[in-house]
DNA sequence: GCAAGGTC
């Protein structure tokens, strides 16, 4: 029997699939699948199923010194148990053991571990190594013809990898964490590539701190041909620098004013120069994790949803393997035989057919062509719209689009620049349209923005009028994006296409970035001024360039793995010598950034420091530093956890407040702002225990007189807690009340619900409006919705959670509701019930 | 409770 491993389940079922001609049998084992065909078994790893890690008399943190840990010893354990446990009884049945991982380093990596566990139960059998780019029929086949052996230096380029990460990672880490008394959850993290990823972000952050800004000033005008056409565009001023520059930024106020003058009293101006050109504008390269990652970012997905919503499709067959580092498509990826697969859909098939009319389609290429996997590309597998959620959808479209665009036309676009003359001042118009669409036609992610300006002639004498002056100032670089960061770490070389997006979480988890694009914290400051000042390689992308060199070195045979991690012991050995004097001095530091980003402002009773907090229960709320001498505090909001904004309060002096709960982040604002708003809001109508009509009848028939007793009425109110309900205004008379959601505007809408006599409300919270709709019917919904599953009427023989729910949208929702019913009237309620059913009912309750 | 790298 001959055992084939491969990195991921997937691959496992296609290779079988293509191997077996499809013929295979599949079978679960400790809950891994298991593919077997004519004396053949597959079976797919996990990735990693071995990881390293110190010995368990290491484990405590504050029992070990850091520093222990550089020489400590290594060990490799499973850390899936049942992979590892599936593969050694199947190893020991095996006549044969192909290895079949990803063909990259960390796949040769992956492989080894493989053969090891192999090994340990089975120590005869051959293993070989077969290596393929994409999981196609020519590709599986021609590998498996020519099968080959592990490349054992390669998977130990790999180990030293993990070993130098975990030694530097796990020391510095926990150096770090006691040194500033962060221990448990909120432990302070450094390593190989977050932290030199950190310092981008923080080394943007001080260039944006350290900015001074400039003020200068722009001029424009309207430029209109003084002809039958009369037609006009808009036009700058430039001149010329010292370098022969064209420069619009006037630095001096009084220039500017001068350049006013003259446009503004000038006669006309004088077309001195016209300048036609066409520009070819090629389509794009084919997607590697990075460019889509970016390419949805401009669609508003997250790198991590972005990446998310790719293996969801991958996963599910309608894309390729969303991890990889190519550009260039394999040879045997046939363009017209996918396009071919979309001929005739209803949105995606036009542009596949006009494709197809091409006499030649050549897809085009990036700079990287990898061994690891193709290009992101459509596999031909079409998801019903039904299939996919509304952004799975939108994504896979995204890369369908992209593979239309490699193997599309180039893109045509018409540049004019108009220069005019007015007495010596230049002004110039640069306009542009887009004669040949070419690939914008299929993928429509690219602004296509054409810019107008007339045919004019040299010579031509324009009319000059709304003239334009402008004061700017110079502005600070901007924050990166997400994307932005990732393709800068790909730059670099920090991290790989399947960790950038995890390290950017790793990140915001560690209360290192907020917000997005991310900004840094001051813990993250103080980490970045710590590594800087005491062990500068761990930020540095140097670290990274060394140890790539170094892997390479181990390879290709020239170094071996002992001698590669000896060295960086030493050199973190170094590092820690200077680091031990200076613990006190760096636990102060990032203690006291750690309070830093819990700051809001001053305290209103005692001028100390307002900080956010955390009760006891878990719950954040608003204290006082000087606590416990001023016991001040406000109320935050008890969903999510709450992030201080950069924005101001006016009136306080204290920054706001977001809530960070997921998808349903929100921001609070000023908590003393929130506190002091806490009270009612619009009137609704009558409240139905004690407003004028829930008298008797008679009452009503005399006419609705308020009496003391009665006439309440139902208001929006604001708790100090932040969190909101419908209540009565006789409140604590009457106790009448409805919740109401905790986040988004509350629109009180002039449509009012029959049966209840209160307006309708909206809440606004995000993109989509929720129409919660009449608050009582609103609240009888929920109810109906919770009894369905909690209610005492599931105590009853012969009542399911189905029929319970049934009856609770009917309006009973209880065995006292049940007793009170007229069994006729629920029968006609409610479908499938009898009233003989409910007497049934009435009679055990 | 550490890293980074696979994968889900």
């Amino acid at each position: 029997m001959e055992l084939i491993i491969t990195e991921k389940d997937n691959a496992a079922r296609r290779i079988a699939d293509i191997l077996s001609g499809g013929s295979y049998d599949s079978s679960r084992e400790n809950g891994v699948n298991v593919y077997e065909w004519g004396g053949k078994r597959c079976v797919g790893l996990s990735g990693h199923v071995v990881g390293v890690d110190f010995p368990s008399e290491y484990s405590d943190w504050r029992n070990v010194e850091p520093v222990e840990l550089i020489d400590a010893d290594i060990e490799k354990t499973p850390t899936k148990e049942n992979i590892v446990a599936t593969l050694r009884i199947l190893a020991r049945k095996a006549t044969r053991v192909t290895i079949a991982t990803d063909y990259d380093r960390e796949g040769e990596l992956i492989g080894k571990e493989a053969y090891e566990i192999v090994r340990d139960v089975n120590d005869d059998v051959p293993i070989r190594r077969v290596r393929f780019s994409s999981i196609t029929e020519n590709e599986v086949q021609s590998a498996f013809a020519e099968p080959d052996e592990l490349d054992f230096d390669l998977a130990a380029a790999g180990e030293a990898r993990q070993i130098i990460d975990l030694v530097w990672g796990a020391a510095l880490t926990r150096f770090l964490s006691l040194s500033a008394g962060q221990l448990g959850n909120d432990f302070i993290s450094v390593g190989r590539v977050q932290s030199p990823t950190l310092k981008l972000i923080v080394d943007r952050e001080r260039e944006i701190q350290a900015f001074d800004p400039e003020e200068y000033w722009e001029l424009f005008a309207d430029l209109t041909k003084t002809d039958d056409e009369a037609e006009s565009f808009e036009s700058q001023y430039f001149y010329r620098d010292e370098d022969d520059n064209e420069a619009e930024r006037v630095w001096e106020e009084a220039a500017a004013e001068e350049v006013y003058e003259t446009l503004s009293s000038a006669s006309g101006a004088t077309v001195v120069d016209v300048n036609r050109r066409t520009r070819t504008d090629s389509p794009p390269t084919p997607f590697n994790t990075t460019q889509f990652i970016r390419a949805a970012s401009s669609l508003g997905y997250s790198a991590q949803r972005a990446m998310s919503i790719a293996e969801d499709l991958y996963t599910a067959g309608y894309i390729t393997y969303p991890r990889t580092d190519n550009t260039v498509y394999p040879d045997d990826l046939e363009p017209e035989a996918l396009l071919d697969e979309f001929v005739g859909h209803p949105t995606l098939g036009e542009s596949a057919e006009a494709l197809l009319e091409a006499d030649d389609i050549a897809p085009t290429e990036g700079d990287e062509e990898t061994t690891d996997h193709p290009p992101i590309h459509p596999t031909g597998e079409i998801p019903s719209r039904g299939d996919v959620s509304d952004d799975e959808w939108e994504v896979f479209e995204l890369v369908v689009r992209r593979f239309y665009a490699t193997v599309a036309e180039a893109a045509v676009w018409e540049h004019l620049k108009v220069v005019a003359d007015v007495d010596d001042c230049r002004l110039k118009a640069n306009g542009k349209r887009l004669v040949e669409p070419g690939y914008h036609d299929v993928y429509p992610y690219f602004s296509t923005t054409e810019n107008y300006v007339p045919d004019v002639d040299e010579g031509e004498q324009l009319s000059v009028s709304g003239i334009e002056l402008e004061e700017k100032e110079t502005q600070p670089p901007r924050r990166y994006g997400q994307s932005r960061l990732i393709e800068t770490m790909e730059d670099q070389g920090l991290g790989t296409k399947s960790t950038r997006h995890n390290t950017l979480e790793k990140l915001y988890d560690r209360g290192y970035i907020e917000s997005d694009p991310p900004r840094p914290t001051q813990l993250a400051m103080a980490v970045v001024d710590a590594a800087e000042n005491y062990a500068d390689r761990v930020v540095s992308e140097e670290m990274t360039a060394q140890l790539e060199a170094d892997m390479d070195a181990i390879a290709s045979g020239e170094a071996g793995l002992e001698d590669v991690t000896d060295e960086s012991r030493e050199m973190l050995g170094d590092i820690f010598e200077s680091l031990v004097d200076s613990r006190e001095e760096i636990g102060d530091h990032l203690r006291k950034s750690l309070k830093d980003d819990k700051r809001l402002g001053p305290c209103p009773e005692c001028g100390e420091d307002l900080l956010v907090r955390r009760s006891r229960h878990g719950s954040y709320f608003v204290g006082c530093d000087g606590y416990p001498d001023c016991e001040y505090t406000l109320p935050l909001p008890s969903t999510g956890k709450p992030l201080i904004l950069e924005a101001e309060c006016d009136d306080h002096g204290l920054n706001e407040v977001k809530m960070l709960a997921g998808r349903q982040t929100f921001v609070h604002g000023c908590p003393l702002c929130k506190a002091e708003e806490a009270g009612e809001g619009p009137i609704l109508g009558e409240c139905p225990d004690c407003g004028d009509s829930a008298t008797s009848e008679t009452s009503r028939d005399e006419g609705g007189e308020t009496a003391d007793e009665h006439g309440g009425e139902l208001a929006v109110k604001t708790l100090q807690s932040g969190s909101r309900l419908v209540g009565c205004t006789r409140y604590p008379d009457c106790e009448y009340s409805l919740p109401l959601p905790r986040r988004g505007d509350i629109e009180v809408t002039d449509e009012r619900c029959d049966e209840h006599d209160l307006p309708e409300l909206v809440i606004h919270n995000g993109d989509e409006p929720w129409e919660l709709g009449c608050p009582i019917c609103n609240y009888q919904e929920f109810q109906a919705r919770e009894s369905s599953s909690g209610s005492d009427l599931e105590a009853l023989d012969g009542l399911g959670a189905k029929t319970v729910e049934k009856l609770a949208n009917a309006g009973i929702e209880s065995i006292d509701d049940l007793t009170d019913a007229d069994p006729d009237d629920v029968a006609e309620s409610v479908d499938g019930i009898s009233a003989d059913r409910v007497r049934n009912w009435q009679a055990e309750a």
